[in-house]
DNA sequence: ATGAAAGCGCTAACAT
DNA sequence: ATGTTAGCGCTTTCAT
């Protein structure tokens, strides 16, 4: 059977489509009697209506619906973040279009392009590249947008991320607790802010610690993979110059790498090396050895980035906020006190 | 500035809405003159014209766009069947929404009820429940509908899943190759497709390898979780009349829950117990000890769940197709030899 | 308090 | 080959 419409309300309550509009739209409510308002609203009920929000976004302009871009739904980061904007945004009365973007500027623009021309109120971006410029020129264009998990270098983005400082102030601080004093950081790639947050704490913090006399203490990793924190701590290991007892890593992959570079020199975390990774992804508690890490509040991420938009959406004059979350240190077993 | 329409490009070419229209539409493009068609195109690029697609839904009946159901993206299974579905899906010209029901079936009604209101062309549903209903009706409905990773007792309604069967009988005969003759099932819920087709290969599995003289060979946990695992088998640990040496999870997270029930009563896997999975979750092979699990193709289910949507959406007369994607055990060391 | 009418941007049937 | 016209379903201004 063919989806009721609202002339279908309006004849079977015997009123006007007009009539029929504004007993349906809570804010025109009040425009009716309330005995045609009844009267509609069972005739809608009775035949199930729910609107044909293509029509309603065609004449209002507004779509109720947000796009989300992300670079890799499958990189376990980003589902908890999705989910949590999804769950704000569905109560709230949204729709949530995805797209994957394999941090692509083609795709990017593409996905872009198509969310614009289906008329979304506003963005939500989880991949925004430092320098990519695509969340500058979208602010510059005037749509909503506000970035998660990344930040940009620009007060007017909006932005929801994690407490990356403290998250690897924490980390110093737990191995300087338990003896520690030659820690390294395999830091993530720089075209992050989480990268560069990250890996600047780093050399404050050793420095806050006055642990900072040898410069070699940070090595660069070109992706935030397993592979690239086995390729990478492998060169430290070779290197005979460098000695360490602990790695704060740029993430619980690169950390994981490190557990495969040390197993393949003979050598056992947390026996020998201690090791600080970053998200607490999934099954880090089981991993060997179940790894000690900083907790990012991923799924929270997600609810306060649908929130800040939808705020931004409903009143414009609010001027952008951004919100940085609170990390925590986890405790598990790839950390132990210096020998 | 204000985005462009159609009356703009047209303006700007010079020529009629209608025209314009047609030299925009792959379909009709070859009803307009070749110089003509230049200049549309041309005016288009420079306006940046990419078109209103609510207006286009409106008036075609047809969004270009399909709801993607799930219970919880936040479960590691369906990451990658949704990226399959996108990829294909953007691919293809269409658009993804998502909504995460957590299989309560009013958030499940509410969220096929909005995909429908925004007008899609179809649903993917990786939740469906095997008897709440909810699959049947909209397939009576008319709706196009491709469930994925779950199927349904209903030739009618298409599905993508990954072959259970062969995957339990691949672990069958990978545990009897090494020796085991006492072997145990920690069955899934049986609300689910998976769960009820794992366990009833198990069964006819045992009786093909002539395992079957004993009737308590199968566990049954309530959920797929690391918590019913240690739950259920520790309950099979502590009753004195069941012995075995090899388990056959419901699921990776169940194994899982299996290698914290053994660990608590000082047994030890594979020496004691071998185990395996079902899923090939990420990170299993970081687990200790890495789990020995079958691999399921999800974001293979993912594509070919879309593909046979579009397919379905482009030839409705093609008639309902159910597609079966092939499994493989990963060898890893949950599983060893008996002793 | 309700009805009439216009129009959002687009496509398609019809006319020329 | 192109223009004219109507209308998808809805909201909103204006009139009553």
């Amino acid at each position: 059977m063919r989806r009721a419409t609202l002339k279908d309300v309006a004849a079977r309550a015997g009123v006007h489509v007009a009539t029929a509009s504004r007993a349906l739209n809570e804010t025109s409510r009040h425009l009716v009697n309330s005995a045609t308002l009844d009267r509609v609203l069972r005739a809608a009920a009775d035949l199930g209506y729910s609107g044909n929000l293509s029509a309603r976004t065609l004449r209002t302009a507004r779509s109720m619906a947000i796009g989300m871009l992300l670079p890799d739904l499958t990189n376990p980061i980003f589902p908890p973040i999705v989910r949590g904007a999804e769950d704000i945004l569905r109560e709230r009365g949204y729709s949530t279009w995805i797209a994957n973007t394999d941090d692509d500027p083609k795709i990017t623009a593409a996905s872009i392009d198509a969310f614009l021309a289906r008329g979304v109120d506003g963005f939500i971006s989880a991949g925004s590249r430092l320098h990519d410029g695509t969340a500058e020129q979208m602010a510059a264009q005037g749509h909503a947008l506000v970035l998660v998990n990344r930040a940009v270098d620009r007060a007017d983005i909006p932005s929801v991320t994690a407490d990356d400082d403290h998250g690897v102030r924490l980390a110093l601080s737990h191995f300087v607790e338990l003896g520690h004093r030659k820690i390294v950081h395999l830091a993530g790639p720089q075209d992050l802010s989480t990268g560069v947050h990250r890996k600047r704490a780093f050399v404050q913090g050793l420095a806050d610690h006055g642990l900072d006399r040898e410069p070699e203490r940070v090595a660069q990793c070109e992706a935030w993979s397993q592979r690239e924190g086995h390729r990478v701590l492998s060169g430290l290991l070779r290197d005979e110059k460098i000695d360490f007892t602990a790695i704060v890593a740029g993430n619980d992959l690169i950390a994981l790498g490190c557990y495969d570079a040390l197993r393949e020199r003979g050598l056992t975390c947390p026996h020998d090396v201690s090791i600080i990774g970053f998200n607490d992804t999934p099954f880090m508690d089981h991993v060997a050895p179940p790894m000690t890490t900083i907790r990012i509040p991923q799924y929270d991420l997600g609810r306060e980035a649908a929130k800040l938009l939808v705020d931004l959406l409903e009143d414009p004059t609010g001027g952008p906020r951004s919100i940085v979350l609170p990390v925590e240190l986890v405790i598990r077993r790839s950390t132990a006190p210096l020998r």
